[in-house]
DNA sequence: ATTTATACTGTATATATATTCAGTAAAATT
DNA sequence: AATTTTACTGAATATATATACAGTATAAAT
């Protein structure tokens, strides 16, 4: 999708603001209103411009006939699924992106970024299985005792972070599994973020 | 909340169905001619009706300011959280239910009816700890290795599902519980429903 | 160097839309 | 029995709204 520029986005937001806040869409008018504007024919060139690039779809003719895209609508209020691949770091870049699960506030006690879509049992006696949604919160301030999503070079895994001076040992939740010593100077050490929430979706 | 005549239903109906296919709320002549109406007047009346009765706001002056109520939209549904107690079996009763998690589409494979909060381990190595969420579909249409809620009289288990003949094995995922032996005809025995997800919230 | 896109103001207008008024008729309520 | 609610048709109208046209100016792309 095109990307857009800084006063198209201002507008395709006071168009998501609107819809949120009165339950239908903006007129010209309205946005106008909203953004400052002193003529129509500014929010309609943005509208335009929207449409023309795919964030929007305009019914010809019809009052407030502004419809936010597929994509429009659900990247505001969803949280991306990403799959944990042996070699690979969980990034936000589309190729990574397994699906997008509806946003909902609250769902768990901290917020968070994206779901890790688990592979292997390494977390098993943590009560964490195979295919499991891991919602991981991308800090690098963990405690003694969180799941943590590390990266060494490009392996990813998901342990317990135990830390005592400059040594770190990241520890499986599963007997069959070695656990993992690391300085904290390591080149190609990084704690990318912490779990705090899960979901099963079977 | 009072209740609608047959034909306010059908303009409600009608509302909903519309935003939901275009994304805005309709004129009282797209009401019209989805009813097939012929006066606008037929559409703005059954609008006042339902404004009086609660179900929407109308924005005076506004060109499509139909707005559904919170009571009105889905959005607004929630799922209960129930209380496993030991004594004492999941039902909607207000008593039993300990919050509400906002409702939302395509959270599981499944849809369901409400969450389970789990007390105990006794099924920690399918993964389920204490304190989650398991989401209940209620049925009592179970298959052989599936995890359900059963009722012998006022206790309730979360367990696995094992039936051949008569007999009925309920299995837990912990070696520090036994099985529980049942016949199909037991009084008092009942499958109140079956594990279709899991939130960890934490 | 020229075209295209961005970013507006300002005016004008056909039409889309809400809304009122005048009726008719049956059903429900008081 | 009288009143209110429901359920419309049909006509009229003020205004809300989309949208085209005429400009100005700058930045980006070709």
């Amino acid at each position: 999708m095109k990307e857009l520029t800084i006063q198209q986005k201002k507008v395709l937001q006071c168009i998501k603001f609107y819809i949120k806040k009165t339950g239908f869409p903006p007129t010209r008018a309205d946005i106008c209103r909203e953004l400052g504007f002193k003529s129509p024919n500014a929010a309609e060139s943005h509208l335009r411009a929207l449409e023309k690039k795919g964030y929007i779809t305009i019914e010809n003719g019809a009052s407030r006939g502004i419809n936010l895209t597929e994509n429009t609508a659900e990247k505001s209020q969803s949280i991306p699924v990403i799959g944990l691949v042996a070699a690979g770091s969980p990034t936000l870049a589309d190729e990574n992106i397994e699906k997008h699960i509806p946003y909902q506030e609250s769902l768990f006690l901290s917020d968070f970024d994206y779901f890790l879509r688990v592979k292997g049992l390494s977390m098993k006696d943590a009560g964490i299985m195979e295919d499991d949604l891991v919602a991981i919160k991308k800090t690098s301030e963990v405690r003694n005792g969180d799941i943590v999503v590390a990266r060494i070079d490009d392996e990813v895994t998901l342990k317990y972070f135990q830390s005592s001076g400059n040594q770190i040992k990241l520890i499986p939740a599963n007997d069959d599994f070695d656990e993992i010593y690391i300085n904290k100077e390591t080149e190609g050490f990084f704690i990318e973020g912490k779990s705090v929430g899960l979901i099963r979706e079977n």
